[in-house]
DNA sequence: TGTACATCAGTGAACGCGCGTTCACTGATGTAC
DNA sequence: TGTACATCAGTGAACGCGCGTTCACTGATGTAC
C-alpha cells in the first residue's frame, strides 16, 4: 500500500503498471485483485493514505516547535528543496493534480473528498476571521505552493529551482504569517 | 496541429491516440508520421504553439486596456471561470506541469525553453528592481495561478468553484498589482 | 492429539484491447522536355 | 500542348508491446470434531 502510493506519486497516475508494483513487493500481480477492486481504487486509498500520512508528519513538525509559528514551519517544510526532489514520498495533490481530473466522476468524488478532510486539518492554522475564510485562504496557499513546487520541479537548472522556492518561502509566509 | 494541442490539453499528454487524432482531421493515422517524427515530439510543438497563442491573446487584451493595468486584466484573465472551464483552450502548463517532468531529458529541456521564452515576455509587467527579480516574480505569479485553477477544477462544488477563483483573483491582484 | 475440511492469499498463464510505429502502396500534383 | 516521370501527402493493414483483468489452481493456515 505504501509502495503503491509513492510509486504512483513518483511516476503519475497512469506510470506504473500493477506487475511492476506487486513485484516490487516480491509479489505476483496476480494476486493484486484479492485486495483492491480495480487499479482506479488502489488510486484512491493511495492518495487518501498519502494526504494523511503528510498530514501525520506536518503535525509532528509542529509539535516540535514554537507556538505561533506553526504554519511557517508548514509552510518552510512544504518549500523545500527535499520535498522538491522527491515527488513520491511528498504531496500528492501537487504530484498529480493535473490527472485527477480527467478519471471517472467516481474516482474524482473520493479524492476529492479526502483533500477536503485533508484541508479541514490544517485550516485551522490560517488566518481568517470565519472558518470559511479560513478554509478559502488555506486553498489558496496550498494550491499556490503546489504550483510553485510543480514549477520547481521542472526547472533544470538548479540554482535557478532553488531561487524560485527561496523567493516563494518568503512571499507565502510574508503572505499568510501576518 | 492546432487540434493536437487541444487534445493534449483537454485529454492530458498520454490521454489522446494519434489514430483518434488524426481521424478528427478526418485523416488515417498512418500519415502522421510524414509530418512529426514521434508522438513526443508533436506534445513539443504543440505546448510552444499554445503558448505563443496564449501571449499573443494577452497582449490583444492588454492592448485594448488602459497602460498601467496590465498586468490587472492579464491575472482578471487567468483566473476567470472561462479559463477554468476550458483546460482544452487554455494554459498548458497548468494543463500538463505533473506530466512533464515525467518526460525524457530532451522533451523536458525543450518545453523548459518554450517556457522561459514565454515568461520573458510577460515579465516587463510584473514589478521587480531587476531583470531577475521580475522574472522570478512572474515564476511566482504563473505557478500560484495554475496551481489555483487546478484546485478549482478539481472542485466538484461550482460556487466553491468560483469562490476559490475569486478570492485568487484578490489576492494575486492585491500582491502584485501594487 | 489427530484428521478432514474450509478459507483465502498468492501463482502464473492467458485473454483482449489500446496504441505507437512501420511499411508497401495509391493517387494527385508539379516539373522537365 | 502533351507525355513521362518524380515527389510526397495520405491510406490502411500489420506488427509488437504493455498492461488491466480473469481464472483455474496451489498450498499454507485455522477450525470443527
Amino acid at each position: 500500500m505504501r509502495t503503491a502510493s509513492r510509486q504512483f506519486r513518483g511516476h503519475g497516475a497512469n506510470g506504473i503498471a500493477i506487475a511492476d508494483l506487486m513485484s516490487q513487493l516480491h509479489l505476483t500481480h496476480g494476486g493484486f485483485y484479492r485486495h483492491f477492486g480495480s487499479k482506479d481504487q488502489l488510486l484512491v486509498e493511495a492518495v487518501t493514505k498519502a494526504l494523511e500520512e503528510i498530514r501525520a508528519r506536518f503535525m509532528d513538525e509542529v509539535k516540535k516547535g514554537l507556538p505561533g509559528s506553526e504554519l511557517r514551519i508548514i509552510i518552510e517544510r512544504y518549500l523545500s528543496p527535499e520535498h522538491c526532489a522527491n515527488p513520491a514520498e511528498g504531496c500528492p495533490i501537487a504530484a498529480l493534480s493535473t490527472e485527477i481530473p480527467r478519471y471517472p466522476r467516481a474516482v474524482r468524488a473520493k479524492i476529492e473528498r479526502a483533500v477536503r478532510e485533508h484541508l479541514k486539518g490544517i485550516a485551522r492554522f490560517l488566518p481568517g476571521a470565519t472558518e470559511r475564510e479560513r478554509r478559502l485562504n488555506c486553498i489558496l496557499l496550498f494550491s499556490g505552493m503546489a504550483g510553485v513546487l510543480n514549477a520547481a520541479r521542472l526547472t533544470t537548472d538548479p540554482e535557478q529551482r532553488n531561487a524560485i522556492l527561496q523567493r516563494a518561502k518568503e512571499f507565502y509566509t510574508s503572505a499568510f504569517c501576518g
